[in-house]
DNA sequence: TATGAATGAGGTTTCATTCAT
DNA sequence: TATGAATGAAACCTCATTCAT
């Protein structure tokens, strides 16, 4: 659970007047089993073992992209790995807080990535467009990752976890939109929805050009930033 | 899947130039049971039968969508209509293919609801807005079938059946697309990459607003059309 | 029951000498449900009716010999005549019950098949003799009541019913070898054991070669009979 | 898979001409499940654990020879160990590929057994008698596995299993029949045939005889193998 | 740390049989 | 006579989890 929460913990960095999700959400992500106990009363892992524990995310991860969460046992994870059964409950409690894991480092990591392209840049309309731009290339580069998400926001066990996910990623994507509307450069319209819809166009936009036709990202990001400015109200260059 | 197939035809009424999706996807879908020949050759079902039958879809329905089609078992689906296990695959082969025929009577009926909204409009740019809140009043009104499409979109298994009903919306919005950019009214881009952003704005916006939050459709509506309308490039007349 | 009696009351005819199998054996086989007892009390079947009978026994024999019992319904059964599930429990008592009774129909006449042949002749070899040749005749002409005694003879169910008509078989040929043993024409040994073993070489052959790889009915019938000759200690030729 | 070619491996040994029977009817015997590719990439077995097999195959056999196998479900069979139902799907992949690999061990075993009692004989005629006497006695001494064969036999879904084991045995003894052939020491007839037909001899004598009357196999072998030399054309001593 | 073994509830599906109409 | 509907026990099999070693 501590590490559950550690591994968001980055998703806050920084982040100004974010809505207050609250651990509770979290907290009921998390179910308390005597090994969560254990793990949280701060284990240290030798280097194999973070190793061992790598390799078992990494061919979770894989699998739950591939065959789904539910057709993924807990068999298939350790017997990718050559490992006996008992090895998975020695590093994770349950499949269930696996994915929950997978799932948060995943959103840090997206989101890390679009800081990083924003970073050095002032424009709003500017960051907003390359955070899309962004958001795009993550997913062309982390296929897995993406279909985890886009699984785990339909099932009712892992629905909170996204929505913590998600809802930073709005609220950055909000911050600036409010500084464009407020510089004059956008109409005055509710920057929430307006953040929604750009992450609907740039995932759906993404899943069926990326991933099911395989076509090159940069085609895919330039036409999503282009129809979500259109879409936030900047005048066409026409 | 004689049945299956009936249950989709809808989708194809006046439908010019659409892609050949072919029924090799949809045989895939449909297991050919011993059942299942026995019930496309012509199985009679007396209105007391058919009452049934539409139970069991209705509870179902609700079931799927409240915990999940996994964590959904056929002890759950006979229990709540209150009859014995075997009555399940009287009336169905499968709990696969229930789901299927679920999900594609869903996308007949939200097909039928856009083309209705649709038929008095003649400018392209309004069929578009009209079909884009006809989907969000759809949604509004059919929670637990909005909750299936999401769900059948990430599971391998329905994969197929997701597309087929997504691409017939796709290339109804991509003919008035079309129509828009043959008469100068928008630039001209991959319509059918515009027609995948406008999903995308509409089901996510009203995933949130409509869903979650439980906004006014209405709002929702107006604020997807206007945004599409933007993204596609129709020029702001603010 | 009285039906069932009716069925095998055939194999008894003009025979002298036969073990007393007792009635006690088929009064196990047959369990006596209400139904059961209701048949008993004479019931008459119309025309239509004896005629929807024989249908049933027809497709039933057909899918008991393809799919075998235990893989075939009842279901299947009443779903190739075309008719409801009711049916069936009109005209049987139980699916084991029409198996019995197509069991004995068949070695009645399979037996009825071997007398007439074998009614002009005098010598006893020459009997016993045109007595495998019709065995191997009626099997080639039965294939799926040949398969129907197979599967018969080795489940507990219905293992009496096939040792009943088994045993009437070989007290037929016990009585030919008897004759030939008296006349000197064979050396003196046990004519049961040797009966069986007769029927064994038939058996077998017949499968292998008519059923399995469709030879002539013809030369298996020469050739089991050459052999049973020899074994029973027939001189040969040379 | 592996394992049950393993199994069977014995069957071939010293087998010169014949028949190629290939490995694909075995393939089609032996589905490929996840577990059965987990078990044939090398899962090795603690004593413990070899042990249990061992239980479970031993409980199975007689209970599949006892009730038979479509009446004996995987319950009956744990239930006898003592374990609970999950145990059973550890060491086998399915109820099924557990009866063919009692199947084809029994197979092996009893060609072993032909083969130690033929040793040490020379004459062709020598070898046919000593290899009947033999099955005889084998089959005395495993009456489950004897009635295992029988039914086998007649099921569609074993029957390619049984005639694999079969036509090994038909063809050690064709062996021996062209030989004598060749010697002029019998008339040249078919010799597959007349393996098949001391088959049939063998299997229906014991079965009435040893199985079911309980006689002392001594005299049923004596009786069998006189029976065939006959049969295939020995003169008879008188 | 790690493994093979074990658990047992629960999943989907089948089917002989009965019953109301 | 006949049907469609219903039953419910029981079949095979899966799997997250625990445990002894």
């Amino acid at each position: 659970m501590v590490a559950s929460r550690r591994a968001i913990a980055g998703l806050g960095d920084g982040l100004i007047g974010a809505p207050a999700f609250g651990w509770q959400l979290l907290d009921r992500l998390v179910k308390k089993s005597a090994t969560v106990r254990a793990m949280s009363t701060g284990r240290r892992l030798t280097p194999r073992g973070e190793e061992r524990r790598a390799q078992l995310i990494a061919h979770a991860t894989r699998l739950f992209a591939t065959k789904g969460y539910h057709s993924c046992s807990v068999a298939d994870i350790v017997e990718g790995v050559g490992v006996g059964k008992g090895v998975f409950y020695w590093y994770f409690p349950s499949k269930e807080e696996l994915f929950v894991e997978i799932l948060m480092a995943a959103q840090t990591d997206m989101r890390r990535r679009q800081q990083r392209e924003i970073a050095d840049l002032d424009d709003p309309l500017d960051r907003i467009a390359a955070g899309v731009r962004a958001s795009v290339y993550w997913s062309a580069e982390h296929r897995d990752l993406f279909h985890l998400f886009e699984f785990a926001a339909t099932d009712e066990t892992f629905a909170d976890a996204v929505r913590i996910g998600r809802n930073t990623i709005i609220s950055d994507v909000v911050r600036h939109l409010n500084a464009a509307i407020a510089g004059g450069r956008i109409p005055d319209r509710d920057p929430e929805k307006l953040a929604h819809a750009i992450l609907g166009v740039s995932t759906l936009v993404t899943l069926e050009y990326v991933h099911h036709q395989g076509g090159p990202p940069e085609d895919v990001a330039d036409m999503v930033a282009d129809f979500c400015l259109g879409g936030i109200g900047v005048s066409q260059p026409s």
